[in-house]
RNA sequence: GGGCGGUUAGCUCAGUGGGUAGAGCGCCUGCUUUACACGCAGGAUGUCGGCGGUUCGAGUCCGUCACCGCCCA
C-alpha cells in the first residue's frame, strides 16, 4: 500500500544504492553488446569542490540525457571523474597543515608534502563524487577517473613528449602573469580584471644637460603612470612619433629620478598623445606592453622585483648597470626588500620632497588579480613553457566551421571562434608542487631532455654527452650511475593541461582500449559558457591532434546558475545557495526538475526555493496519482495494446498520452529540457490527472465489466508511460513507483531506469479528442457559471442541451453520469429551445441552458452576459477592421484571411446567441 | 573602447517559420467532492523598457535611446 505523501529523504539512498548494487549505469551492458553507443564525459569538478548550483544544474541537464538515451536502448557511458586542481589543493592542504600546527610545505619538502596532499585526497576527495550521487548522477562509478592516477598521468607524459618533438610545446623567457602569494604563474584566464579607483602620478623625469627646474618645463619630461614604483625599472621614455610637443626631444636621454640611470627618449606609438601626459615611462621588464615596446627598441630588462613582489636593488647587476654611485642611489637601495606597495608610498613621497611628483590624479583603472589568490598579478620576467595555441587551433577552428562538432544554442560558436582566433601561447608551467612534473630533465650543462620517463631521459643524455666536448662520456656515464647526471624540472603543468585530454584519456588512451574504441568520439559536452576557453577550446584542440577526431558532436552551452541580484555565485562572495539544502527540504527530484524546467537556452538562471516547492508538489502529486489507481486495481497488464481500447476515454488518453510522449522526446533530443518538463508537467497534472482520472472515476468505481476492466489496464498503462517519461527528470521518485507499483501482481522486466523509452506509436484519434474535449469544455463552462452565480456546490442544478446536433446528443447520453458528478447537475435534458430564464452557455458552437430561476441571481446573469458580450464585440470590430482592410485581403496569405473570416463567422453566431440569451433573460425577469 | 545578453502579470520565468500573450508561485472567492489542502474548482492581473522604421499585420524583424548584467581589451 502507497503512504500518502512521499517521503524522499527516506527513499533515495535506498533507490540509489539499489542501481549501484544492480551496475544499472555500467557501461557495456552485456545485453546492450549490440546497442549503439552514447557517451558523456563529465566536466571533472575540483577534487576539492563541494556541490555548488552550477555543478547541480550541469550534472542534472547530463543526467537528463544519460537516463534518455538509456532507456532508448543506447549503450550509455557517462564518465565521470576529478582533476586534481593545482593551485586549490595545494592550498586546501597547506592551510589544514597550519591549523594542525604541522610543519609548512618548504620544511616538509616535496615528497612529505605529497604524501600529505595524497592523504587529503583519500580522506576528503570523495566529497562532491557522493554529492554528486545524492541528486541521481547515473555516472558509471566503476570507470571514475582522477587527472593524477597513473593512466591519466601517462597520457599527459605522452602528450607532452610528442608535441615537445613535434615543436608544438617549447621554453621560453618572456613576461608572464606571477602571482606573487601563491609563487607561480599562471594563465591569462586565470587573471581577473578588477576596476579598481587608483591614482594617476604625474612625474617629472629632468632631462639629461639641464638643470632641473620645477618651474622651468624645458628641463624635463612629464610622464604618468599609475605603477610610480615600477619606474626604478623604467629604461625609456616614449613619446608618439607625431607628438609635436616632444618631437624635439626625440633622441635626447632623461636622468632616471630616485636612480641616476640616464634613459632614452624615444618615439614609439604604443604612446597615447591622448592619455596622460602623452610621454610614458617604459619598463619592459614589469609591463605587457612596455615589454613589446622594449622588443622594438632594442632595450635592456631591468627587472626590480623578487619572485613575492618586493623590491630587489641590493647587488641587482641590471639595476646597478651604468648608473653612477649617489646619496639618492643609495637612499633607494634602502628600499631592498620592501614590499611593492609599501614602496610606492615612499616612492611617491620622495618625488612629492623634490618638487618631481607634478600631480596626482584620481584615476579608474583595471588591475589583474589571481582569481585564487586574489592578490594584484604582477607581468614577471621567468622561464616557462608554452604550448603553441596557434597552431593547434587552426584545426578545431576548422573543426566547427564544417559543423564536424555542433555548439548548442550554435551562438556560442562565435565566442569560440573570437578566442580562438586570437589566441596566445598557452603557459603550461605552474611553480607547484602539485600536479603532473614536467617531464624534462636538465644536464649538468643546462640542456634539457623531454621523455616518458627519466630512465628513456638519462638514455637519450648519454647519447648527447657521449659525442660531446662539454662532458666528458666517462664522467657522464659516471654520474648517471650515481643517479647525478640529470635534475629534473621542478614545476608542474596546469591543471588544464590534463584536464584537456580528458575525453580519450579517461577511455583508456594511450592503450588503444575497447572503451575508446568504442565511445570515442564522445556525443555530448555539457558545460558552462564560463569554460569554453579552459577547457572545450583545449579539448578540442587536443582531441583533434592526437586522435584526429573531435572529442564530441555536440557541445550543449548552459546558462550560469545567479544569486538573486544576478551575480555569478562564488564561495568568496558568499552568495552559495547550497543544492544540498533544497535536496535536505524537497528532495533531489523536485531540485532537478525546477532546474530542467528553467534551463531555457540562452538565459541565466535566478533560482527561486518557491520554484522549488512546487515542484515538490508535483512529485506528491504523482505519487498519489499512483496511489489512486493502485486503490482503484489498475495493475500492469504486459500484454495490454492502447490501441485496443474500446472506451473513448481510454482512446482519449492513449492519444493524450502519445502527443506527450512526442513532445518530450522531441523536445530532449533539441536539448530543449524546459519545453520537455513543460510538457510531462502538464501532461501529468492538467490531462492526467485533472481529466483523465477524474472522468474514470464512474468506470472505476461502477459495475465490474470489459469497460472497467479496459480503464483499469488503461490507467495502469498510461502511468507506467508517465514513470518512464518523467524518469530522466524525477529518477528517484519515479523508480520507487515503478517498484511499488509492481507489487499488486505485475511484472517488471526490471529496474525502470533500464526500461525501455516510450515508443510514439500510431495512437492519434480525432474523434476521441472531440468527444473528450467538448465534455471537458461543457463542465468548465457549467463550473464557471456555477462560481460566479455564486451557487453552492450542494445545489444540483438540471442542464438542458438546446440546438444539440445528433453527435451531441450521443455524447450527451454517454458521459451523462459523468457530468453530473463533475458539474453537479441534477438532469440533463435536450430541448429545441432554450427555457426562459436559463443562464446560457455557447460550447464547441452550441447551446447549452442552465434553467435556473429561483436560483440566479438576474442582475449577476446579466452583468456575465454583458462582460461577454463586450468582449465578443471587440473581437468582431478587430477582425472587421482587418478585413476591412483592402491591404490585408489582398497580401495576407490565403488561410490567414480565412482563419479570420472563420473566426468572424464565429464570433457573430456566439453574438447572436449572447443575444438571444439577454433577451430571454429581460422576458425572464 | 570592442563584443554579447537581458528588459513580458506582484515575484521567478516561458514564448526564434511575424497573425493583439502563457506557466509556476503569490493574490482574491468558494470547497472536510471517499488519490492528493504538498489538494480541488473558479477568478483578477500585462501601453510585452522608450522612440522610430519595415510589413496588410511586430513581444517576435531592423534602427536608435535608456537602464541592468556578462565577456574581452
Amino acid at each position: 500500500m502507497i503512504g500518502k505523501t512521499y517521503q524522499p529523504s527516506a527513499v533515495e539512498g535506498r533507490i540509489y544504492a539499489q542501481w549501484e548494487e544492480t551496475g544499472a549505469f555500467r557501461c557495456g551492458r552485456p545485453e546492450r553488446r549490440g546497442a549503439r553507443p552514447y557517451c558523456i564525459v563529465i566536466p571533472p569538478p575540483n577534487v576539492t569542490g563541494l556541490l555548488h548550483m552550477g555543478h547541480a544544474l550541469n550534472n542534472t541537464l547530463q543526467d537528463v540525457l544519460a537516463r534518455f538515451e538509456r532507456m532508448r536502448g543506447r549503450d550509455v557511458l557517462w564518465q565521470p571523474g576529478t582533476d586534481h586542481a593545482g593551485i586549490a589543493t595545494q592550498m586546501v592542504v597547506e592551510r589544514q597543515l597550519m591549523e594542525r600546527q604541522e610543519p609548512p610545505r618548504r620544511v616538509l619538502g616535496r615528497e612529505k608534502f605529497l604524501e600529505k596532499v595524497w592523504a587529503w585526497k583519500a580522506e576528503a576527495g570523495g566529497t562532491i563524487t557522493a554529492q554528486l550521487k545524492r541528486l541521481g548522477a547515473s555516472c558509471d562509478w566503476s570507470r571514475e577517473r582522477f587527472t593524477m592516477d597513473e593512466g591519466l598521468s601517462r597520457a599527459v607524459r605522452k602528450v607532452f613528449v610528442e608535441l615537445y618533438r613535434g615543436g608544438l610545446i617549447y621554453k621560453d623567457k618572456r613576461l608572464v602573469n606571477w602571482d606573487p602569494k601563491l609563487l607561480t604563474a599562471i594563465s591569462d584566464l586565470e587573471v581577473q580584471q578588477v576596476e579598481v579607483k587608483g591614482h594617476l602620478w604625474h612625474i617629472r623625469y629632468p632631462l639629461e644637460g639641464a638643470r632641473f627646474d620645477p618651474n622651468d618645463a624645458a628641463t624635463f619630461i612629464t610622464v604618468a603612470t599609475t605603477r610610480p614604483e615600477t619606474m626604478l625599472g623604467d629604461v625609456a621614455v616614449a613619446v608618439h612619433p607625431e607628438d609635436e610637443r616632444y618631437r624635439q626631444l626625440v633622441g635626447k636621454h632623461a636622468i632616471l629620478p630616485l636612480v641616476g640611470r640616464r634613459i632614452a627618449i624615444i618615439a614609439d606609438e604604443y604612446s597615447d598623445p591622448e592619455k596622460g601626459t602623452g610621454a610614458v615611462k617604459i619598463t619592459p621588464a614589469h609591463d605587457f606592453n612596455d615589454f613589446e615596446v622594449g622588443r622594438r627598441h632594442q632595450l635592456p630588462l631591468v627587472n626590480i622585483l623578487d619572485a613575492e613582489a618586493h623590491l630587489n636593488l641590493a647587488g641587482n647587476e641590471a639595476f646597478l648597470r651604468d648608473v653612477p654611485r649617489s646619496a639618492e642611489l643609495d637612499a633607494t637601495l634602502t628600499y631592498h626588500g620592501l614590499d611593492r606597495f609599501v614602496a610606492r608610498k615612499e616612492i611617491v613621497r620622495r618625488l612629492e620632497a623634490s618638487d618631481q611628483l607634478a600631480k596626482t590624479e584620481a584615476h579608474a583603472h583595471t588591475v589583474p588579480h589571481g582569481d585564487r589568490s586574489a592578490v594584484v598579478i604582477e607581468p614577471f620576467l621567468t622561464d616557462q613553457w608554452y604550448v603553441d595555441a596557434k597552431t593547434l587551433a587552426q584545426p578545431a577552428i576548422a573543426a566547427v566551421r564544417a559543423g564536424r562538432t555542433v555548439f548548442v544554442p550554435r551562438n556560442w560558436e562565435a565566442t569560440y571562434f573570437n578566442w580562438m582566433e586570437n589566441i596566445q601561447p598557452w603557459c603550461i608551467s605552474r611553480q607547484l608542487w602539485w600536479g603532473h612534473q614536467i617531464p624534462a630533465w636538465y644536464g649538468p650543462d643546462g640542456k634539457v631532455f623531454v621523455a616518458e620517463s627519466e630512465a628513456e631521459a638519462l638514455s637519450e643524455a648519454m647519447t648527447h654527452y657521449g659525442g660531446n666536448a662539454t662532458i666528458s662520456a666517462a664522467a657522464a656515464a659516471e654520474m648517471g650511475q650515481r643517479g647525478k647526471l640529470l635534475t629534473r624540472d621542478e614545476d608542474v603543468l596546469d591543471t588544464w593541461f590534463s584536464s584537456a585530454l580528458w575525453p580519450f584519456s579517461t577511455l583508456g588512451w594511450p592503450d588503444e582500449t575497447a572503451e575508446f574504441k568504442r565511445y570515442y568520439p564522445t556525443d555530448a559536452l555539457v558545460t558552462g559558457f564560463d569554460i569554453i576557453f579552459f577547457w572545450v577550446a583545449r579539448m578540442m584542440m587536443m582531441g583533434l591532434h592526437f586522435m584526429q577526431e573531435v572529442p564530441f558532436r555536440d557541445v550543449y552551452i548552459h546558462a550560469l546558475v545567479r544569486d538573486e541580484r544576478g551575480a555569478k555565485m562564488s564561495k568568496s562572495k558568499g552568495n552559495v545557495i547550497d543544492p544540498l539544502a533544497l535536496i535536505d527540504e524537497y528532495g533531489a527530484d523536485a531540485l532537478r526538475f525546477t532546474l530542467a524546467a528553467m534551463a531555457a537556452q540562452g538565459r541565466d538562471i535566478k533560482l527561486s526555493t518557491q520554484r522549488v516547492e512546487g515542484y515538490r508538489n508535483f512529485a506528491t502529486k504523482l505519487w498519489n496519482a499512483c496511489r489512486f489507481a493502485e486503490m482503484n486495481q489498475c495493475v500492469t497488464i504486459p500484454e495490454f495494446e492502447p490501441k485496443s481500447a474500446k472506451e473513448t476515454l481510454n482512446r482519449w488518453i492513449a492519444h493524450e498520452t502519445g502527443k506527450a510522449m512526442r513532445e518530450i522526446t522531441e523536445a530532449i533530443e533539441a536539448y530543449k529540457f524546459n519545453d520537455a518538463a513543460g510538457a510531462a508537467y502538464r501532461f501529468v497534472w492538467n490531462v492526467f490527472c485533472d481529466w483523465y482520472l477524474e472522468l474514470a472515476k464512474p468506470l472505476l468505481q461502477g459495475a465490474d465489466g470489459p469497460a472497467k476492466q479496459e480503464t483499469r489496464a488503461m490507467t495502469a498503462w498510461v502511468r507506467d508511460e508517465i514513470l518512464k517519461l518523467l524518469h530522466p527528470f524525477t529518477p528517484f521518485v519515479t523508480e520507487e513507483l515503478w517498484r511499488v507499483t509492481a507489487q499488486d501482481g505485475a511484472t517488471r522486466e526490471g529496474l525502470l531506469a533500464l526500461a525501455s523509452w516510450p515508443k510514439h506509436e500510431a495512437l492519434d484519434d480525432v474523434e476521441a479528442e472531440a468527444e473528450i474535449g467538448w465534455v471537458v469544455d461543457l463542465v468548465t463552462a457549467i463550473r464557471s457559471v456555477r462560481a460566479e452565480m455564486n451557487i453552492t456546490p450542494a445545489t444540483a442544478i438540471p442542464l438542458v442541451l438546446a440546438t444539440a446536433s445528433v453527435a451531441t446528443q450521443a455524447r450527451a447520453a454517454r458521459w451523462a453520469e459523468m457530468m453530473r458528478r463533475l458539474a453537479r447537475l441534477s438532469d440533463i435534458s435536450f430541448a429545441q429551445r432554450p427555457p426562459q430564464g436559463a443562464v446560457q452557455l455557447i460550447v464547441r458552437g452550441e447551446v447549452a441552458a442552465l434553467p435556473l430561476t429561483g436560483v440566479i441571481d438576474f442582475a449577476a446573469e446579466k452583468a456575465r452576459l454583458e462582460k461577454e458580450m463586450a468582449r465578443v464585440s471587440s473581437d468582431i470590430a478587430r477582425i472587421d477592421a482587418k478585413l476591412a482592410n483592402a491591404d490585408f485581403v489582398a497580401r495576407a496569405p490565403e488561410d490567414v484571411v480565412e482563419g479570420e473570416r472563420e473566426k468572424r463567422q464565429e464570433a457573430e453566431a456566439r453574438r447572436a446567441k449572447i443575444d438571444e440569451a439577454l433577451a430571454r433573460l429581460k422576458g425572464a425577469a
